[in-house]
DNA sequence: ACGGTAAGTTCCATTTTAGAACGCAGAGAG
DNA sequence: CTCTCTGCGTTCTAAAATGGAACTTACCGT
């Protein structure tokens, strides 16, 4: 399978990792949302190589996740800043944040990320809620709803009921 | 910047793209949450060459994001099953779920996949709560805590206060 | 004129990936 | 006992992506 066939799959994972999967692009967006966003900034903090960043910025551009916002007149520069559709992409961040401080830090060397919620001053950890009746999301009491093929497998995006068996 | 040195940055997201950040293995693991667990099943549904498959399904067992789980003797035949550390990348593919629905279906080509809370049967979309407060989160309430320099720009995670201005 | 800044582009060596063919260890059929 | 099939890789070659460094363009300040 080509990478581009990805974007016209009908699997809403899949369309997203045909922006969002490849090794750069989310740490490109990780840096704008630490208030990156010039090309300059970011080939520095990222250490990417100049004609990769160029390519990236420019598909992410024209995929809408970035735009970009004339900052100089003459030569024209721009900066590139998050969309609706890029600043949505934080919970991305979040959960990926957890996972690499629970996971990927198993023999403690790494200090944990951690967040204050300002409203409530407390440290948080985000949790995963339905949006209807507010209980924590388990992944065995998610039913999709199948429209359609929905991915390759026939099969629709849910846990196995045993996966340990 | 070279990628295996991804896995060793003070930088949760960074350390989770290190295994995370490639072109296949969040689709891998996505059918691995939609019961496929066989080599041969996983290349089938996601047309991957055999001889990536077979590379990133080592990297994911050394990672411990999948299990070995011999299902045959002679010749020894394995399952690849997520681990705990595995299973709890479901956030991950609901968020990603959440944002291509939203993001990458805005000419409405693609039926949305649209859950089922089980345990309150609602249609469902998961949100981000904080876990003290229970309140949503919205990006610029949270403050990351700096326990030393969590990447490479000097600047928290966080979002910009004006990202739009 | 000269050095500095910002954002790319170009070039080439190295690495990764795609696609197809091949290997292997049994299992079951004839 | 050969013949084919299944399951899981490995090997091979060509194509594509990536890394690293140098080069270009356009302006600015001195």
């Amino acid at each position: 399978m080509k990478w581009h066939e990805l974007g016209e799959k009908n699997c809403p994972v899949a369309r997203s990792l045909s922006i969002l999967g490849d090794r750069w692009t989310l740490l490109i967006i990780r840096n704008a949302f630490l208030r990156t966003c010039r090309f300059e900034d970011f080939q520095k903090q990222l250490g990417i190589t100049r004609h990769l960043l160029s390519d990236r910025l420019n598909r992410l551009v024209e995929k809408k996740v970035f735009k970009k916002v004339l900052y100089q007149e003459a030569p024209k520069r721009y900066e590139y800043k998050l969309t609706e559709a890029g600043l949505a992409l934080y919970p991305v961040m979040l959960v990926l944040t957890n996972w690499g401080n629970t996971w990927m830090n198993e023999d403690g060397s790494h200090p944990p990320l951690e967040y204050v919620h300002k409203p409530c001053g407390h440290k948080t950890s985000p949790e995963l809620r339905c949006s209807e009746c507010g209980e924590e999301i388990h992944p065995r009491d998610m039913m999709p709803l199948m429209d359609g093929l929905q991915n390759n497998t026939g099969r629709p995006l849910a846990i196995p009921d045993s996966q340990d068996g």
